[in-house]
DNA sequence: GTCTATAATGAGATAGAC
DNA sequence: GTCTATCTCATTATAGAC
């Protein structure tokens, strides 16, 4: 079915969207790196966006199937609501799961990470189709989870989790980089574990008042004028 | 010392860079919403690599700067280690606390969040100059209000809590549209709190003990053949 | 400082031979 | 399926008049 070509694009072109961005790359790129023609790409995706459409999915359509069947794993075992730590590896696991394999390295990871954050603009389409099932699932999951909190609550608190994630995922060698070797971001295993510990922390605090408006917050806002010019 | 078109087209440049990400947007695309010329962008930049530098440099500033005083204010007000939510505080409140001007709205959000997530490429000099002093302190900060913690899981944490808050910055509008309005993205002094009570909660909660591997972990890597085709 | 005009390059896409 | 050659268009950048 996948003929080598085929691949050898869809390779390169996860390697560089996820270096570079989707709109940093262009196809000359990267058929020059893949040593295929310029039309092979148009003969086998029909265009850039498409091309763009079918790197996304061949990651995030089998990390998003491994998720909706891990969760069910998960709320087929537990009788009452299932433990929050355990939806959130759910959600995390399969997507760093595939950085264990070493020949992929982290690239899938940034690509994952480019497609979340870079789904704004005209990648949002793409984007609501293969996650709509995904976060209707899992939010209803995480209000299962935390039955104490508000639904509002829960959404808050699952977007940051997302964005530990998408962090991680996208961002893990500015990490390695900035500490020096200290932090190990090659052993996956243990990155899920120190985000889900961490993630579960937040999802589990209990919801504070607001304080009272602080002086320090609106006293004075940082304006254009106050830093040094360009 | 700044023209009325220099303003303009950084003010402009902004709102799109937010929108579609730098290399999203041409020059042409900024000169035409702006009502300028094209030669003026490299009259008062040079190039398009200036003018993005420009851009981030004009908000990065002010807030970096902000972000130092409020750390000071922090340390010099305690004895002992600082808080850690204090410490969070004042590492996010800067950030968000531009969109409290309704004028602004989220772009300035958005901008901040975009150049964190791609300065993978070419943006990376610029960022490592414009934060190196921030990652510095806050890191000791941190390190100082975590003593229990071993120092690399401190920077991990950290990581993480920066992924809440670029996250946030970059993508709260997502959440609004997810939520269907009940998650209010414009009270920014409440947004603070929330991603602090949550990050905070995830730098104090203790380290666990790593599983022993999991079954389930490894036992059936997502691979690429296990979802639909494009 | 601002503008017109244009240079110089690189982009995505396509036609048509093989 | 693959390739060469080319089209068409948009891009950044610059030269030079005002």
């Amino acid at each position: 079915m996948a003929s080598e070509t085929k691949e050898q694009i869809l390779d390169v072109a996860e390697r560089l969207f996820a270096e570079d961005g989707v709109h940093g790359v262009s196809l000359r790129t990267i058929i020059a790196e893949a040593e295929v023609n310029l039309a092979a790409v148009h003969y086998h995706f029909g265009s850039k966006d498409a091309l763009v459409e079918a790197v996304f999915e061949r990651r995030v359509g089998p990390i998003n199937e491994a998720r909706l069947q891990w969760l069910d794993r998960i709320e087929a075992a537990s009788d009452g609501p299932p433990p929050v730590d355990e939806v959130l590896r759910a959600l995390v696991t399969p997507a760093i799961q595939l950085a264990l394999d070493p020949k992929r390295g982290h690239t899938f990871m940034k690509i994952c990470g480019r497609f979340y954050t870079e789904s704004g603009d005209y990648l949002r389409p793409i984007f609501d189709r293969l996650f709509s099932e995904i976060i209707k699932r899992f939010v209803a999951a995480f209000q299962r989870a935390c039955p104490e909190l508000p639904p509002a609550e829960v959404l808050w608190r699952v977007h940051f989790s997302v964005g530990v994630m998408v962090h991680t995922l996208l961002d893990s060698e500015r990490l390695g980089r900035i500490s020096g070797g200290t932090c190990d971001t090659s052993d996956a295993e243990a990155v899920v574990e120190r985000m889900v510990q961490f993630s579960a922390a937040g999802m589990r605090t209990p919801v504070l008042k607001l304080r009272k408006r602080r002086r320090d917050f609106v006293d004075e806002p940082v304006g254009v004028e106050a830093g040094g010019g360009a």
